[in-house]
DNA sequence: TCGGTATTTCCTGATT
DNA sequence: TAATCAGGAAATACCG
């Protein structure tokens, strides 16, 4: 028997995202976190405005920026209005992260619609960056010396490079990522990025730093994601939480589900510390 | 290459 | 009965 667990992710989501903001491309959304990043489903033209956001939380994820160092606020656009902007109108939005975002959109805009499955072995030749943009005006010649620089292998959130050997005996793709992505980092990143977090984790207690899942699975899939696991679990998960007990990272809430509390080892949750 | 670290995976059993 | 919790054990992957 497969696939109760994507079942149960789109149930969660769709509970969630549904009651909360009715968006209207849900079943699209849906398809993402079930095995393939949903935004390259459709040409960033169609992007509903949260789809927007996505896209600008995925592009966060890939260089482990800080949330805040992007204004969500000045995003507030769907995929039509964010693909007319200039460069220039990327760096006076999204100051420093201007380029890369202009660079990301820009690949999306000439990438079209993208359907590559986890696993797929039929891999195109990497872009060739020299000359990414031949047919943007508003990234004409004098402008190239933002382009000419080949970005990281991740650097446009191009759902999961479809490069990589599976050397290991549990046929899963490359798990780890570079330190500094923890799970509890994680964890407290979407706890404190409200735009983030549709709905997947809830304070119970913000002074103690007491937390309670609401999306477990949902949860599980955004980090299963991230590490390039599209079998990631919340049990999975829950096991990795549980070893932050140890480490003080976490402490025990007793009787309670679904229920965590930082420890005294978890730096950037409390409030005093932004 | 090796050891340490941080998960990930699988498992059994208990609890809700 | 299913979901979750708890924790042991082994495997895996990354980093220095």
């Amino acid at each position: 028997m497969s696939t109760p667990l994507t079942t149960m992710l789109e149930n969660q989501l769709t509970t969630t995202w549904g009651i909360t903001n009715s968006y209207s491309d849900a079943p699209m959304l849906m398809s993402g976190y079930t095995g393939r990043l949903w935004l390259y489903d459709s040409h960033p033209q169609f992007w509903s405005k949260h789809q927007v956001w996505e896209w600008l939380q995925q592009v966060m994820d890939m260089y482990q920026i800080d949330a805040s160092t992007i204004p969500f606020q000045h995003f507030d656009m769907d995929g039509h209005q964010l693909c007319s902007l200039t460069y220039q109108d990327f760096n006076r939005a999204a100051g420093s992260m201007g380029p890369t975002l202009f660079h990301s959109i820009t690949e999306l805009k000439l990438g079209g619609p993208c359907h590559v499955e986890i696993g797929q072995q039929d891999l195109k030749p990497e872009l060739d960056f020299s000359c990414p943009y031949p047919n943007i005006s508003s990234a004409s010649e004098e402008n190239c010396d933002y382009v000419i620089h080949p970005l990281p292998p991740a650097a446009s959130p191009a759902p999961s490079r479809p490069g990589i050997k599976k050397s290991c005996s549990r046929a899963h793709p490359k798990k780890h990522s570079p330190r500094g992505t923890h799970l509890w980092e994680f964890i407290r990143d979407i706890l404190l990025t409200p735009e983030r977090n549709p709905g997947l984790i809830k304070w119970e207690d913000r002074t103690a730093g007491v937390f309670r899942f609401l999306k477990s699975e949902a949860v599980a899939q955004l980090w299963g994601r991230k590490k390039n696991n599209s079998s990631m679990t919340y049990e999975k998960l829950s096991r990795a939480m549980r070893y932050y007990y140890k480490r003080e990272i976490l402490e025990r809430v007793d009787g309670r589900r679904l229920v965590y509390k930082f420890g005294r080892n978890a730096k950037g949750w409390k409030e005093s510390e932004k």
